[in-house]
DNA sequence: CTGAAAGCGCTTACAG
DNA sequence: CTGAAAGCGCTTACAG
């Protein structure tokens, strides 16, 4: 162990080779004679050679980097898909380098300038409010992989799940258990996904033909907080309710502390549903019956479509769903 | 907005400047006349010119890049010390490179040579199993900050909290609620914090005159299923007890479910204790007493210390302490 | 199969 | 105050 640095060139002395040899080695790039390559090998080991990643960044023109764009890193959820956007790009030579846009427009549009400037060679988005407009202009020069939306557009690759037609099956489980006092607290405002899950919400309850009450539809946005204060609410203005539908499992939680803390059992007295199935979910007392969000996965996905678009090959495209888990927190209204 | 990327001598060309004067104003490296400055400025906005900090990096020796070495982005824990990492770094132009170590030494030893290559300008390593001497040698070419372990050594700074001495308070605080049957719950073996932490639940009995009983501790690996399956364990060899320390919050949870499980209330039944305070302890039902870790507090000083000690300024300590929060998880044993 | 040379886009002594 | 020149550590046509 040493802590000298060492250059391509000191290698190539040492070797008594020139550096375009040592560079073809290192690379792969040209077959080499085996003579050379041993004596390249041994120079290598012996200098504890470990060529400098900024240098191959500006000469080759492809940093080896790619720009992972989330809004909140310590998110449960977005924890998950960093995750797999780290298991999607292990062994592939490309690093990850994150980025927060903390659910800011002008922040996001920030951060993304500083991952270009840092010669990203591919963008991963994950959900994020910027406009259309900003991730096709992204996509002029690297590739781009958005969640959260559909966009088609030359060289940016969409994945979208149907968070509406999730929360209709999720709305239509508890109907169909029996309940048709269902409150449902809502996700942050402004943000898709929160609209396309109230909507999925109000489409299980016109289906089965249950007149919409606006009073059991309460604002949150999606902190755990949130999920405590609507159950305040929902609770001070004595709207009766069999069965909460939160729109994420965060507020899932904090409906259920609220509950809690005031006598009322789950899923005994209120059947309680989520979204997202967060890891802590199937912990939760009773555990919590909620929307499955592939969140590994999804990060997985993206990280393998770019990978794959950066070495000019056709992705796949994934096949990501989510899934209604029916655990502890719903039961038949008796 | 233009896709095309422009370079620092057509900036220059533009206004009329030599690319040294550009540079110069790009970096306040020198006084430069008005007039040139406004050209060069007006060059830059219509060029939309924005620097290439890969170039940057190589020609100035410095990649203003923090490498950041994790066990486990999505873990809680490190999520909140990452923002807090985020939180320091921001506004002073370093960027973090997250790596994940995923509790392997061979892994971290990986990372960390990956981040070297990438020329980071300093390394904060958030706990982690590598060697002392690994962080010295890192430390011989760029400054170290290292938390969890106490390391005097050039170059390396290191933050260390009291572990032991934060379980011992846990504990007695369980005792003089009268608690004489109190369980623990290990975390993964060989990590020190968990070694720390039995240490300081056997201090606490020992302090009390209570014999040690070896049946009450049993082992956990600080995920929430090792909590299930050690309630379960206590459970099936029918060993009495009224409350269990758990050595972390993850654990708890999971040894809260299993209480659940069985029809066993806390704290009626069972006091829980749990250590970290995890974004969601305090909406457990109920809310989860516990050591509250400061992790935001912990990568923001990390990073701010690793920022002074990068500008030629000697880093203050930090005042980073645990703290026992009682919250509704205990009660007085009748 | 291999080397000399140019170049990636910057910074920074050196001179004036 | 400003420019010409060298250099950061690599890669990659170009020639042979």
């Amino acid at each position: 162990m040493q802590a000298k640095i060492s250059t391509l060139e000191q290698v190539a002395r040492e070797a008594g080779v020139s550096p375009s040899t040592v560079s073809r080695i290192l690379n792969g790039t040209a077959a080499v004679k085996d003579s050379k390559r041993e004596a390249v090998e041994r120079a290598i080991n012996k200098l504890n050679y470990q060529p400098n990643r900024v240098a191959q960044a500006l000469a080759s023109g492809r940093s080896m980097t790619i720009g992972v764009l989330t809004q909140n890193i310590a998110s449960p959820f977005y924890g998950e898909c960093l995750e797999g956007v780290e298991k999607g790009l292990a062994g592939t030579g490309y690093t990850p380098i994150f980025a927060n846009g903390h659910w800011d427009a002008k922040e996001e549009a920030h951060r993304i300038a500083l991952l270009a400037s840092r010669q990203v060679d591919g963008l991963i988005v994950l959900t994020g409010g910027m406009l259309d407009e900003a991730l096709v202009h992204q996509a002029a020069r690297i590739p781009v992989v958005v969640t959260g939306r559909q966009l088609d557009a030359a060289n940016v690759y969409s994945f979208w799940l149907d968070d509406r037609a999730a929360a209709r099956e999720a709305t239509a489980y508890l109907i169909s258990l029996g309940h048709h006092q269902i409150a449902h607290i809502c996700g942050a405002p402004g943000h898709p996904d929160s609209e396309e899950r109230q909507a999925g919400y109000k489409d299980a309850l016109a289906a089965a033909g249950i007149a919409i009450d606006p009073r059991l539809i309460v604002q949150g946005e999606y902190s755990e907080v949130s999920g405590v204060v609507a159950v305040s609410q929902l609770l001070s203005d004595r709207i009766p309710f069999t069965a909460i539908f939160a729109a994420n499992d965060q507020m899932a939680l904090g409906a259920r502390l609220g509950l809690y803390q005031r006598g009322i059992r789950v899923p005994e007295d209120v059947s309680l549903v989520g979204f997202d199935d967060l890891p802590y979910s199937s912990y939760m007392a009773p555990p919590l019956t909620t929307v499955r969000q592939p969140a590994f996965e999804i990060g997985m996905a993206a990280a393998q479509t770019l990978v794959s678009v950066l070495s000019g090959q056709t992705p796949q495209r994934p096949d990501l769903r989510l899934e209604l888990i029916t655990r502890d927190s719903t039961r038949r209204l008796r």
